[in-house]
DNA sequence: GTCTATAGGCAGATAGAC
DNA sequence: GTCTATCTGCCTATAGAC
């Protein structure tokens, strides 16, 4: 009914992709408000807990962006080789494009603040879980037990961040193909 | 012959550490100076050009520690795929002791800076390069194509990235367990 | 080659008017 | 709910004594 955007939206949007691009720490509070047209007394409004909360309030936005995507292929393609390439390959083709990337970040975001800060740490961890868990019932569905589901998928999403890693900085959408050219290799009935 | 200890080194293996530790830009040049006990005028002595010469450096030590580790192991076992296997198994074993891993660093480094230094990320692309090729060498050993060894050897660099990344997140050294499992299904004659 | 003091800028965070 | 002014502290980098 409002006219009005969602100031509380926009900022959100904004720091998921600028987190995603440059990470947790390269990213300033200040970029974020510039770039989003909101002043700083709205983001601290929207967001007392300062930049620990929107970091964990983007990972979770940017999971559930990324679980659309996986669920929509996945009900799409039954195979689930097909499927599981598909999902690579989207990835791969965004590569040519821009720099907006979607995926990657969440493991950048992860390993820079493992070590240092549980709460962002833990939100990276249920996005990886809720990608894991959307694979692993794909698989079950087509005949997997549970344990190698589960392992697969675990398999799987690892083999994407670490492509995503390589592609990124040898500037090139090989290592992604590369990687889906070897999914028929490992799920097989 | 010098008592004197080499003051460059210390700053630079204190840069390695805290650069795979926390990464490029949570890393700040009075942490390093602090915990290698140089002053700042050494730093800039020893690195006229600062953090991004520092990481650069940093980033080229890292790879070769971790070259003499791969080359070691290469060099002991015959079989690709036990040697494969033994590389990802001695990652999973550092895991459980210390917070002193090697290796997923440099996808860290490379993520963080790979839009925004290229320099660094030039680096960090050479490091994943040296690395692809010693385990491609061997595979070519072992009689795979060139064309074969070069993308197992991708990756296989790829899935250790990306398995490091969901080991660090959820503090578990499954998911590089997981990977080892795998490996025999890829590197297959 | 080593060390200290400090400049200059930007970070995250807060207070308080509107 | 929105916006601005400002505080404090840390960052990279430099100047210059020793």
């Amino acid at each position: 009914m409002s006219e009005k955007v969602n100031t509380r939206e926009i900022i959100l949007q904004t720091a998921s992709r600028l987190f995603q691009l440059q990470g947790y720490h390269a990213t300033g509070l200040n970029q974020i408000i510039k770039e989003s047209g909101s002043p700083k007394g709205s983001l601290y409004y929207h967001f007392p807990q300062g930049k620990e909360e929107l970091a964990i309030e983007a990972v979770n936005y940017t999971s559930e962006m990324i679980q659309l995507n996986i669920r929509k292929i996945l009900s799409k393609i039954n195979d689930p080789v097909d499927a599981i390439q598909t999902m690579i390959q989207d990835l791969a083709s965004q590569f040519s494009s821009f720099e907006s990337i979607q995926g990657i970040p969440i493991g950048l975001i992860a390993v820079e603040t493992s070590l240092v800060n549980e709460n962002i740490r833990k939100a990276c961890e249920d996005a990886f879980d809720d990608w894991q868990n959307l694979v692993g019932e794909k698989l079950i569905e087509n005949g997997f037990s549970i344990a190698r589901a589960k392992q697969l998928a675990g398999v799987t999403i690892a083999m994407i961040e670490g492509a995503l890693i390589l592609s990124l900085t040898k500037k090139s959408n090989k290592p992604l193909l590369d990687i889906s050219e070897q999914i028929p290799l490992l799920i097989q009935a």
